[in-house]
Parts: structure tokens; sequence; C-alpha cells
DNA sequence: CCAATATCTGTAAACGTTTTCAGTCGCTGT
DNA sequence: ACAGCGACTGAAAACGTTTACAGATATTGG
């Protein structure tokens, strides 16, 4: 009778004359009399009703929230996890809470403590620095986590990464092995894992096709178009006289690609370019991009997955009287660690030299060559 | 003393031999003795108490979460505006929710009517078409509701839109003052409030530069890279002879470039290209591309602030015994309609075919012409 | 030293739901 | 007709928090 806010089992109750009890069986389906289900399903549809998520999120322990946190929206990267990651939690029910850290250690790390306030009941964790507290707050988490990046062996804590090592090693095999010689490599910062790690898969293709690393090809940065422009005008400028240049993410390898086309130089002729992540912008410019798929899209899936196989193992809130040493880690199961293999999409951007590009490139999308490497 | 699951205000109460009332008030910054707030404060930090977020969210009526939905968050789009939106909610201590359309219509209504459910304290809704249904659903929303789009006048919600018309004229406008005659356009599709408004603003441009229309040079398909390319080798087949092609956005664009770049055909000498949306992609790609922006960003976060608005006037479970007609709704002040501002951003892709555009773009971020179109 | 007051504290209710536990009812079989 | 049984129903507790209210202290003024 009272219009005292919107609808609730009280007010169906009132309106059906039974027990609130009754209403909340008959919604959720459990055995009723006809008659009562009738009653209910006629004053709910009446009123409105819409049960209140908060109110069931409080009395079964979970939210049906999973949370993704990343540095910035913005990189492709992430648009291609969200979108993943959006995907499987919606078909499980969950919805999607967004959280971008801007890179902010402290950020990150309150992320993972606001586990602990029960608003969402898992966490997706993209990291690009692991520091000790990384490893503290991630081991006391207070509920699933699954990081995408790399993650010591020791920490408790689900993990998917890419082969950085792999990928780079695939792109320069590749420059190499089309002839060129001269292969400069624009990276992001050197202490970040990434960065480190494609300098690593750089130097080992250089060793293995006999090629003598200059250091003076090198330039480690920041991950963006205009650090990737700005590299190459660098390095061009210094006379270090490249005839390919490797990125350590497309978004530097299209900045790369715009001071080529500012010194007048012809790629793929005159200056290869390969990029890292094979992100949309590698098919949408021109030349179209190679550039070595990382998986972002299957490590956002994989993620998710991993944290909905905890999420069902620890189902609401049952009291198990297991072993298990804390409630909230993944310790049915000792934490995995999975990583996607890498693959390179090769495109007009470093075709090698000899067959001039113009019609050969009718249809892009379909032309591409690939390489895959197995995962370590 | 017992282990049960996580600390809550029982556990430190026990602990620190208080009443949970008095915990509550410490926590909240209450007035207290001394030496209880040491008492509790010191319980809480040993136990390592976080506050459970339902059960706030349940007593205080308000979940600190907005909601975002729109079609495909691979639009880069929507991810400009998931951007300025996450920011401004997180300024103001909400959580951002996340949620994929994939543009069927009743998934964008089951967002609207999710409303009830509590799980959001408010919605932010990006629809591709307004259907008689929508306006129905928004008029009876449980809760804020503010659409970035175009709403008729009479729907109770506000609503923050682009003056897609205006932004079309600048962009034809534009080709039309540089001596442009055969101008092309790639649309999206017809039905839509976007594809629709475009093609008004260029044929009105044309009117306007004494231009007539052809038929032939229109094309309607679907927003896309590939849709785009596909278009403009069509146009190209069918003999029409374009030497410009304005599209209606920056991906069908990038498409039509691309086709261009294909039959050899020189950007902007040969064919200027001019797209929408000003995203991330007009800045990577060569030649850089002339694109009009729609405001994205603003539009993102006038929208948020609007939302935000709508929440201070209804603060948590306040019953208001006001005349207001119906709860949730924007009643206390009418419906809002906020148009941003388009801007013509010119980049080497439609510079005048006069001057050659090989070093005069050195530095493409900082050459840009612009236009500025006032709200209507 | 007592009364008046200001400050702090604890009990209990409330938010809206699910679920346990007893109870009520009607039915069947003999 | 009655015991027994099954199916259904309602009262009440629980989830973890905030908060109104009343009761209990300490503090001050006279």
């Amino acid at each position: 009778m009272s219009d005292g806010g919107p609808p609730t089992v009280v007010s169906i109750a009132e309106r059906a004359g039974v027990s609130i009890a009754s209403v909340s069986r008959v919604l959720n389906g459990v055995g009723a009399r006809p008659e009562t289900v009738r009653r209910v399903e006629r004053a709910a549809a009446e009123l409105g009703y819409v049960p209140n998520a908060v109110a069931q999120s409080l009395k079964g322990g979970r939210t049906k929230q999973l949370t993704f946190a990343m540095q910035d929206i913005g990189n492709p990267v992430y648009v291609a996890m969200v979108r993943q990651i959006q995907a499987v939690a919606r078909a499980a029910g969950y919805r999607l809470l967004l959280h971008s850290t801007d890179a902010v250690i402290e950020d990150e790390l309150a992320v993972v403590r606001s586990l602990g306030d029960r608003t969402s009941d898992g966490l997706i964790l993209c990291p690009i620095r692991i520091t000790p507290e990384h490893v503290e707050v991630l081991t006391a988490a207070a509920g699933p986590v699954v990081v995408i990046g790399s993650l010591p062996q020791g920490v408790p804590v689900d993990a998917v990464q890419a082969d950085s090592v792999l990928g780079a090693r695939l792109a320069v095999t590749h420059l190499v092995e089309s002839g060129r010689r001269r292969i400069a490599f624009v990276n992001g910062p050197l202490d970040t894992v990434p960065g480190h790690n494609r300098r690593q898969g750089y130097l080992k293709a250089l060793a293995e096709g006999g090629v003598v690393p200059d250091p003076a090809l090198e330039r480690a940065t920041s991950f963006g178009l205009a650090a990737g422009r700005e590299a190459l005008h660098d390095l061009l400028d210094a006379g270090t006289a490249p005839d390919a240049v490797f990125c350590a993410n497309d978004q530097l390898a299209l900045g790369a690609a715009q001071a080529a086309h500012e010194r007048g130089l012809r790629i793929p002729e005159e200056m290869a370019v390969v990029g890292m992540d094979d992100s949309d912008l590698a098919r949408a410019c021109w030349p179209p991009l190679s550039s070595v798929d990382l998986g972002s899209e299957e490590r956002g899936r994989t993620a998710a997955r991993m944290l909905l196989e905890r999420l069902s193992d620890t189902p609401g809130s049952d009291d198990r009287q297991g072993p298990g040493p804390e409630p909230g880690g993944p310790r049915p199961g000792a934490a995995r660690r999975v990583t996607t293999a890498p693959r390179l999409v090769v495109r007009a951007s470093s075709a090698p030299s000899t067959p001039p590009f113009t019609s050969a490139f009718t249809s892009p999308s379909t032309s591409a060559t690939t390489a895959r490497g197995g995962a370590r």
C-alpha cells in the first residue's frame, strides 16, 4: 500500500497476501502452490518489481562483478583485452568494473587491496612493473586475482603472460632474413618487464642471425606515437643509417613510420618497419604494418576464464572446512602460469625489398603471411 | 575470536571491547573518547579490516557505481568517452561499470531497466538508434540517465549530443573551398541518427558551395575499415572519378585511404580524404588524416558531470516530500539538452593540392589548422 | 557536594534479500 | 475415522553496515 520507494518483496507480499518467504520462493522458482505462484507473479508484474541486487549480494556473499585494472584504456592492447573479458564475464552473468591506474603503483596496489571491500568477486590486473609490494599485496589478496603479465614463481596468484622475448625474436629474425642488416630498435622504458624482455629477444635474434649489435641503433623512451617519431628522427640525425626499425609496440612503430615518411624514405624499400601487438592500428595504416601479435585477445579471454574457474571453486558463502590456510587466494590448486604464443604477421611495411609492393597487396588482410612460435 | 571469514565491525568490537556502534563511529570519524578511538583503530589495523562496500550500499541506498553502455568498446570514439567518464567518476569517488550492447536493441533496453536492480546509481547510455521502446523505457527509468546522442524533445532525460550536421558541413565546405568538385561521400547506415545527419550536412555544404550533388558519388554501408575500403574501390570501379572523399568516420576514411593507395592515387594531390571523430587513428596514419572532431571527449566528460549533478540532487535514501511525480527521473529541473561544437582539424590528407606536402608537415600535430563551428 | 548539562556509549532497528525451521494443511491408505 | 505423510507456508534469523534513541558516564557551575 505504501509507495515508499521502489517495490520490494514486502510490497509484493502485502499485495499478494502472502509472506515474503513465499514471494522469494516463487521468484526463485522453488516449489509453491499454483495459486500462490499466480498471485505473486501478478503482484510482481503489476508493481514492476526488480530484485535489489545489492541485497542479494549481501546475502549471497558474491556480487557477480569482476574488476579489470590496467594503466590506460587508451592503449589498443587493453581495449582488445577488455573486449574479451567483457564477453566472457557477461556470458557467465558477471558485470565488468573498469579501473584505470594511470600506471601509478600506489593505485595498482589499492585496487588489489580494494578486493577486501567485496565490491567485486575477483580481479584481473595488468601491472606494468612488479615491485616487492606487489608481491606482498597479491599474496594477501582478499579474493582471487589473475595477473596479465609476468609474475615471479613464488607468488600464489594465477598469471597469463605473453612471450615477449620470442615475439621480438620472430620479428627481428624476419628482418634479418629479408636481408636487413642495420636494424634499429625503438623500445619503451627498459625497467618495465616488456621493455626488458623485448630487448632480450632483439639481441638474441641478432646474435642468431650473425648480425653484430650496434648500441647506437637502440633507443629506449616511452611507449607512444610521439616517442616513436622522435626516436627515428633522432636515429637518422645521428647518422646511424638504419635500413629497418623494430618497435616495441605498434604506436611506436606508427610514429617511426611517420618520421620515415617525413624524411622521404620509402617503406619498405628504404626502411622496413615492424611493430608489436598487432592492434587495429596495424591494419588501418598505410602501408599496412607488420606486427607481432602477442595474443592480447587470447590473454584477456584466458585470464577471464581462469578467474571464473577460481570463482566456481569457491562458491558464495560456503564455509569450507578443509585445511585451506587462507580464504581468498587460489589455494584449491597451485597458482597457474599460462603463456600465449606470439605470432608474426607480415604485411607490406616489411616486405622484402625486391618486389614492388604496389599491386601485390590489393587485399592486405588476406595476403598476410604468418609465422607462429610455440610457447616455451 | 572466531576466524569466520573476513573481519567485520563485530570482530573489531569484540577485540576492542566496545560495541559495534562505537566501532562504526570511530571508523567514520564521529566523536568518541580518545581511548576508544585508539583501541578501535588498533583492532581494525591488526585485523586488516576493510569495510564491506555491499553492506554500506544496502544501508546507504547508493552504490557509488555508474554504468556506461555503448555498442562496442572497439570503437575509438567510445574509448575516448570511457576515458573521460572514468576520470570524472573516479574523482567523485564512483566506480565505473562497462556494458557492451553490441548494438542489440533489446540489450540496450535491458541496461536501462537494470537500473532498477540498484547495481549502479546512474547510467550513461550511447544508443545508436532511438526507437519508441527507448523512449518508453527511458521515461520509466528507475534512476538518472544521461544519453549521449539525439533524443526527442519530450523525453524527460538529459542528453548531450554532437552536431553531426554542422560537422559534416565543415568538412565538405573545406573540401569545396580547396577546389574539389567531385566529392564522394562514404557513409554508414542511413537509418541511424549519425548516418542521417551527416548526409544532411554533406548535402547542405554542397548546396552552399554551388556544387551539384551527384547521387552516384554516395555510398552507405556500415561503419568500419573494410567497408570504407570497398566503398572507394567501388566508386572508382564505377568510373565516378571523385577528387575527394568525405567519410562518416575515421575508420571508413582509413579504409578509403587504403583503397586509394592500392589504386596508386596520391593523397591529397589526386584524392583528398576527410574523416570524422578525430580519433587517435587520424594522427597515427600517413598522411595524417583531416578529421572533424565531434567532441567525443567533451561529450563523455559532460555526460558524466551531468549525471553526477543529478545524483547529488537526490542524495542517498532521502525521502523527499515534494511534489516530485516519480522518484528516479530527472524531475528536479527539466531535462537538459547540451550540444557540443564540432571542430575541423585539417591535416595533410586534405591539404590544398597546390603546395607539395612533403616538408610542410614536419610537425603534423602543431601545424594543423582549425576551423571552429559554434553550437546551434 | 549536588544538580544540570555535555559527551560518550550501547541496544536495537533498519536496508532487502534468502533460507532454515517449525508448523499447518490436505491427502492417502487402511 | 485416524495415523502418517507430503507439500506448502510463515516467522525469524542472517548477511554487515549505519544511526536514532536512550542510558550512562564525566564535567562544569553554583
